[in-house]
DNA sequence: ACCGATTGAATTTTT
DNA sequence: TTCAATCGGT
């Protein structure tokens, strides 16, 4: 298409011009594949492809957002609106929804996040008598999400497990199994489940499969190296008729393998779709040379990966600065200063810069400085809106009403506000529904026949009555009736301290929220809003066009771009965040992490880290990141005699910890001991009498040792 | 049944 | 440090 020729580089215009067939992009990082996507949309369209067969999946309800709106700039916005365009998730749910009757599925299941699924855990490992000392419900949780993402039902992962030598992995089985029974009976569907479900749909119903093969004969994937199993097979199920599938993805951009992404699916997907074209974009748009050419010096330290060359098309532009700060506070104010700076002389916006860290608790210290010194800001991801407490309350109701089934959602609200059900009135409850096989809230209404349970008389009317009606009113009118019959705002005022004002905004907040949905969307039903927001997260309601500086995980940064990025905390065990039982594919996703982060960069870029961090409270000595030595930073670590494979090594138990004042013993010293002989001082941690340190022995083995027991003798 | 005090654990998280 | 979960007194 000529149209595109002037905006489009030779292999961006290849990639855009083969419409049919497999075609595989490896798009480097800022070489413009969410443009090849776009235009290679608007192509079909105007190659006069029906814009109702096309199926574009993204990671985020935002990209799918922005990529509906970047079409909609090209072609006809009501051929772009018919476009569909959805995360996996949501695609799985909405055909779920329409199928649910094929899918053997309630039509109002409620969605459980993963909170909600950690609480079924927790209930199941109570009921089996497990010690959640032993078996943490968020492991186990993981163990059964992960298990679902390969598409295993609890029989085959019990097989699997059975092999196992870790017995963890066998109670896991054990708790999945009671897990599934449980959800699918209170009408729940967790996130695996979700593309599980489907999966099965399509497995077990030719004819719908075969209804939606016809429909989406044009399949386009972003993020592809972040695809698990399940969505893998999905995509295969779909594209298998027609084959038209276009895959765009990045094997150096894989950061979720811990959740249970297979790069493989990218690497192999030539084997998958043998006539497959492959289309390489390697000019990077993004970001100046500099920056570009540290990111590939990282990234080259890793193995496992498709050898490639990124160009930078922008000149070398401003050296890359690192700065090691005295202590976190430092680091924190020492970019304040410099976002200052960047505003007040070099003609920046706020907007133009972006803090990124690797744990979400590390944004708090920024957040002091930032206010302290007037800087506005957003946090990205943290503490989500629909995760407070009192929000996630009132949803339970909703929840409730939409499925009263729904027995996480009941054991929540049941005594919130406080209404004199206690752990007793509680456990009569789950008795009689146990004993009965039915849900918590059909044993309440049988409780309450027999008089058992006055107190929750009003409970289970406004729930049963809003329950009945849902189809026929507005889930704005729900959510505004629910919160006066529960008397969930009285509650609040009548606790007097200084949260309580915060919390009523909350609950305000939301019911504007399901007004905003109600318009926005005009599906007014709970069970659309319902949806909507399990589906949705955090970074979709990010807005760039505010002028606020950004703070965010590394991870959640992925997909944006700033002119000026500060990557802080690079420290050995922060970023790359590692314990001693650490892979070395582990490793290698930190690396790529690290990367992901570098490559957002447009023209500056920043690194920081401290000498000295609090970690839960605890003073702890920090050494640079290992990233800056291969990036070719710094080369401090072999200050203290450290390479990569010792740290590697540093066996478990030996963190690096504590503050110490005046004594003799400093990291790098060269110290000898009468037994063990000749080493080197690590890290030294504790005060006084209570002096520690950290030896590296020149034998290979570590050990921490107690300076007033251990005969030391400095060289 | 409820409140407050103490104890203990603590990554990253597109959905 | 900070959060949440449990414990023990009212």
């Amino acid at each position: 298409m000529n149209t595109f020729e002037g905006c489009l580089n030779h292999e961006q215009l290849e990639a855009v011009n083969c419409l049919n067939g497999p075609l595989l992009i490896l798009a480097g990082a800022g070489s413009g594949k969410t443009r090849v996507i776009v235009y290679r949309i608007a192509n079909l369209i105007a190659n006069k492809i029906n814009p109702w067969n096309i199926l574009a999946m993204t990671f985020t309800n935002k990209a799918a957002c922005q990529m509906r709106e970047r079409i909609s700039n090209l072609v006809d916005p009501r051929l772009a609106g018919d476009v569909w365009i959805s995360t996996y998730h949501s695609f799985g749910a909405r055909i779920l929804r329409a199928e649910h009757v094929a899918a053997g599925l309630k039509r109002d299941f409620n969605i459980f996040d993963d909170s909600d699924s950690k609480k079924l855990v927790e209930i199941c490992l109570k009921e089996m008598n497990l010690d959640s000392d032993r078996y943490k419900p968020s492991v186990m949780c993981d163990m059964i999400s992960i298990a679902k993402d390969k598409l295993l039902d609890p029989e085959s992962y019990s097989l699997h497990a059975a092999a196992s030598p870790e017995s963890s992995r066998r109670v896991a089985a054990e708790v999945y199994e009671l897990y599934q029974e449980k959800l699918k009976s209170m009408g729940g569907v967790d996130f695996g489940d979700i593309l599980r479900y489907t999966v099965d749909l399509f497995k077990n119903n030719p004819d719908v499969l075969e209804k939606y093969r016809e429909r989406f004969r044009y399949i386009l994937i972003d993020e592809y190296q972040d695809t698990n199993y399940a969505q893998y097979v999905l995509t295969k199920l779909l594209a298998a008729k027609y084959k038209n599938i276009c895959v765009v993805g990045d094997d150096d951009q894989s950061i979720y393998s811990w959740r249970g992404a297979d790069i493989r699916n990218i690497l192999e997907f030539e084997r998958d779709y043998p006539e497959t074209r492959v289309v390489y974009l390697e000019q990077n748009y993004r970001s100046t040379k500099n920056i570009l050419d540290t990111a590939q010096k990282l990234i080259h330290y890793n193995h496992h990966r498709k050898p490639k060359d990124l160009k930078a098309v922008k000149p070398a532009g401003d050296k890359i600065e690192y700065v090691e700060f005295q202590n976190e506070f430092a680091e924190a104010s020492g970019v304040a200063d410099r976002i200052i700076s960047g505003v007040r002389h070099y003609n920046r916006k706020y907007s133009d810069f972006a803090i990124f860290y690797r744990t979400n608790a590390q944004s708090r210290i920024f957040e002091e400085n930032f206010v302290r010194a007037g800087i506005p800001y957003v946090v990205v991801g943290g503490c989500k809106f629909y995760d407070r407490a009192e929000v996630r309350d009132i949803l339970a109701y909703l929840r409730l009403i939409n499925n009263p089934s729904d027995d996480v959602s009941f054991r929540r609200i049941i005594n919130m506000p406080p209404r004199g059900i206690g752990k007793s009135t509680a456990a009569i409850i789950i008795n009689k529904a146990h004993e009965m096989r039915i849900p918590l809230f059909e044993a309440l209404k049988v409780l309450s026949t027999e008089g058992t349970v006055k107190k929750a008389e009003n409970f289970l009317k406004s729930i049963s009555g809003l329950h009945a009606e849902k189809d026929n009113m507005d889930a704005s009118e729900i959510v505004k009736i629910i919160i006066e019959e529960s008397g969930y705002m009285e509650y609040l005022e009548g606790h007097k301290d200084i949260e309580s004002q915060s919390r009523m905004d909350n609950v305000k907040e939301l019911v504007s929220a399901v007004v905003d949905f109600e318009q926005h969307i005009g599906n007014k039903t709970l069970a659309a809003f319902l949806e909507n927001i399990s589906l949705v997260s955090d970074i979709d309601s990010f807005d760039e066009k505010k002028d606020y500086v950004t703070l965010i995980t590394l991870h959640l940064a992925k997909g944006l771009e700033f002119p000026c990025v500060f990557i802080t905390g690079m420290e050995e065990g922060l970023f790359p965040l590692t314990d001693s039982s650490m892979s070395l594919e582990e490793r290698e996703e930190e690396r790529r992490l690290c990367y992901v982060g570098i490559t957002r960069a447009k023209e500056e870029l920043f690194l920081s880290g401290a000498s000295c961090r609090r970690i839960y409270g605890q003073m702890r000595y920090c050494i640079p990141s290992v990233f800056l030595k291969e990036m070719e930073i710094c080369k401090l670590l072999s200050d203290v005699g450290m390479t990569d494979r010792d740290i590697v090594s540093m066996p478990r138990g030996l963190e690096f910890s504590g503050i110490n004042s005046s004594s003799p013993y400093t990291r790098g010293k060269m110290i000898k001991h009468p037994d063990f002989g000749l080493g080197k001082i690590i890290d030294v941690s504790g005060t006084g009498d209570d002096v520690k340190v950290i030896v590296k022995f020149d034998s290979g083995f570590w050990k921490k040792l107690m300076v007033k027991y251990a005969k030391l003798e400095v060289i």
